[in-house]
RNA sequence: GGGCAGUUGGCGGAGUGGUCAAUCGCAACAGACUGUAAAUCUGUCGGGCUACGCCCUACGGAGGUUCAAAUCCUUCACUGCCCA
């Protein structure tokens, strides 16, 4: 018996362009439920800043990997991938409809594309090269991938330690080039996916980003960090890493002002949408859609509704 | 009223006769990115081109010295500090 292949809809954008208030709409409609794509919504206790949706705004519309794991604990892309599958296998076994919302667009990519396996990450494999960037330096680091893999070295900036580490890390631990890894990879598509993207004129963006820093403050976003750190979270833990937090934590210490820490929390947010902004302008299989056009959220959903009923038959 | 210091590209800030469209930092813009991704990294960045080169406008304003000035002189304006 060959089961069936799942239709998933993604709707996708840039922080602050309004995903959370169109899903509701549209998850209610299609009948369905939703899987989070957000790399910082993931964590407990973090919520203001990371503009997790308000119990208002779930509607009693059952969202999954929102409050999944603990400020002090790690996830990944890849795992991820692997969990939001299992989710959406078993959402769609309920007769329900799967919509992933998120602008994580490395998350999107593990869950509806797959990464090559056998390569999860090694903390203490990390630990080595690190050690060896810093003894013998990053560029000889750089040439000890060259040496191994030269295809992906090709394509990693030398001044990328992250992707550095990570490419010898994978080589160390499969013997393989991740060049390979992902010629080799399983690209069966296990699911049907129809993707919807949000955009709107950048000029107005950035502001409805600033403006949402500004509430941000007001509901309280410094009390929710010094609270973390309160609890004993550090502030160099890997949740930590969300937009806005470091600079609090830096205006907590008195290292800068409060006008600067705002400042400098919404520079970031804008240039973080600006990324994503990139990031899915790559992907071809989105279908856009301009907010400003639309003059409800009711509407918009409707208009992104048409769209993921016409692509899917 | 007098004295001193300063005025540089969106901002901060170098440069003190030619090799300066002007080091650098920030912002901005563009981009890369398969396991920390709200991370990490890269490029461009006065304007205009028939663009690995050419042209124009530029270093507070106006004059001047010089083969040559952001750099020297005069003067005006403004800013800061000090003495009245």
């Amino acid at each position: 018996m060959i089961p069936e292949i799942p239709r998933i809809f993604i709707l996708a954008g840039p922080t602050g362009i309004g995903k959370t208030a169109v899903s509701t709409p549209l998850a209610l409609a299609l009948n369905a439920e939703i899987i989070s794509a957000d790399s910082r919504q993931i964590y407990r206790e973090m919520d203001i800043a990371t503009a997790k949706p308000t119990v208002d705004e779930l509607s009693g519309i059952p969202h999954h990997f929102i409050d999944i794991v603990a400020p002090d604990e790690i996830y990944d892309a890849g795992r991820f991938g692997a969990d939001g599958r299992k989710t959406a296998l078993e959402i769609a076994s309920r007769k329900k409809n799967i919509l992933v919302v998120g602008g994580s667009g490395l998350y999107i990519q593990s869950l509806i594309d797959g990464f090559f396996s056998g390569a999860e990450k090694n903390e203490s494999l990390r630990e080595a090269i690190r050690r060896e960037i810093s003894r013998d330096g990053l560029s000889s680091v750089y040439e000890t991938l060259r040496n191994v893999d030269p295809e992906t070295a090709e394509n990693i900036h030398p001044n990328d330690a992250k992707r550095i580490e990570r490419a010898l890390e994978v080589y160390r631990i499969t013997g393989m080039r991740i060049s390979e890894l992902r010629r080799n990879q399983n690209r069966e598509p296990w699911c049907r996916p129809i993707f919807a993207g949000l955009t709107m004129e950048r000029a107005l963006l950035y502001r409805r980003i600033e403006e949402r820093v500004d509430r941000m403050i007001e509901r309280g976003v410094i009390g929710e960090t010094q609270t973390l750190l309160d609890k004993g979270y550090s502030s160099s833990a890997v949740a930590m890493e969300g937009l806005g937090y470091r600079d609090i934590v830096q205006y907590l210490n008195g290292d800068i002002g409060y006008e600067e820490m705002i400042r400098r929390f919404k520079q970031k947010s804008r240039n973080y949408a600006k990324r994503q902004i990139t990031w899915f302008g790559k992907d071809k299989r989105i279908q856009w859609f301009d907010v400003q056009e639309y003059k409800t959220k009711e509407a918009l959903a409707a208009a992104i509704l048409r769209y993921f009923a016409g692509a899917s038959l």
